[in-house]
DNA sequence: GTCTATACGGTGATAGAC
DNA sequence: GTCTATCACCGTATAGAC
């Protein structure tokens, strides 16, 4: 081995730096659009000691998709292991919905600003599974509605997007995670009753 | 002049072709990720060629902004004639909401696939009327709100930009338009009814 | 209007000294 | 681990012939 346990230390903790960096350019400015001698400028280092911590370009974004990507397939098989029942449908959206923390809100933030790029990593293990698995997530569940209608399964795929729209319509600045948070998980339940009643009136509660 | 009629009327019927073509590829690929090019070959034209129809790349960006971008505007104007009454909140909505032909859908597509990219033009004329005139509107609508609370604003853009996160949440393929636009005016609607009742129960209608 | 040829810069990536 | 130097390539854009 040529990596003593002090530079050892030192690499990971740059890696992880240079990591959280590409993530945070990619985000305000795009994958494509960011270069690699920008991330290399912003960690005070050379454009090619970046590739000593990674094969490549594309090998930086695959490893953000890495970090992230597990939760959506952890989420896939809760799922496939609950017992059918009416309520799983709320439950399971509210379940991903809630489970979104402010730390994670970035990694939607990075999809939501580079919506196409998941494609580039087509094909390669780990490339896109974290929207594959919420594909999945929301096919999965569109088998517990009573009408499949395309209407209704549109509304359901809305309703486990629901963090992505607000991300998508939360303002630069101004508005809190928290918030941001909070409308997405009431715009999924609203959408969720929308599915449910097909119109905004609900029968009242009806105790015998 | 140096243009007859005749090459005149193919002269623009070329550019059109081009900016139709420039919006397609630019909408599955992302702007940055297209070149010059891949545009000019589409059309059976050369690269260079594409420069006598357009100032540069940017400028294509441009006129495709231009074409749709006074409709954000138009709305702004609609609104602001209106007598303010409770009822023309979700009025205002579900107009732009129902405005949204199909045809206009690949507008929206466009700029879901290209978030960040309207940034590109600003400061030019014209630069990101349609983000910007949509912002103003939603925010002139959150005047209207009883509670203009943070999540009741994120949700009222929510609302406001349901198309987008329709298109964002619909397959690649299998849902038609009609479908897309169906669901975008339930969601808009559903995440209105909930900003009134601040909850998914509505009161059952009382006839005297 | 469309072409060929070319200029120019920036990009991702590699080799090798230290 | 980090650097300098260098590479091939592709991008946008321009000049000028036809």
């Amino acid at each position: 081995m040529t990596t003593s346990p002090r530079t050892r230390r030192d690499g990971t903790e740059t890696r992880a730096l240079a990591r959280r960096t590409a993530l945070r350019l990619f985000t305000e400015q795009g994958y494509e659009a960011t270069s690699l001698r920008q991330i290399a400028d912003e960690l005070g280092i050379n454009k090619a000691s970046l590739y000593y911590y990674f094969d490549s370009k594309e090998a930086i974004l695959q490893s953000l998709f890495d970090e992230r990507g597990t939760e959506a397939e952890q989420l896939l098989t809760w799922l496939r292991e609950q017992p059918r029942a009416p309520e799983l449908l709320e439950a399971a959206v509210l379940r991903w919905v809630d489970s979104c923390t402010a730390e994670k809100l970035q990694g939607i933030r990075f999809m939501t600003a580079n919506p196409l790029v998941a494609r580039t990593l087509t094909g390669r293990p780990g490339g896109d599974r974290i929207v594959a698995g919420l594909t999945h997530f929301a096919d999965e569940l569109a088998a517990l509605l009573p009408d499949p209608s395309p209407q209704n399964v549109m509304l359901l795929r809305m309703a486990v997007l629901s963090i992505n729209a607000a991300v998508s319509a939360a303002p630069p600045t101004g508005i809190g995670d928290d918030d941001v948070i909070a409308a997405a998980r009431r715009a999924a339940r609203a959408v969720l009753a929308e599915i449910r009643g097909g119109g905004p009136i609900e029968p009242p509660p009806r105790s015998p």
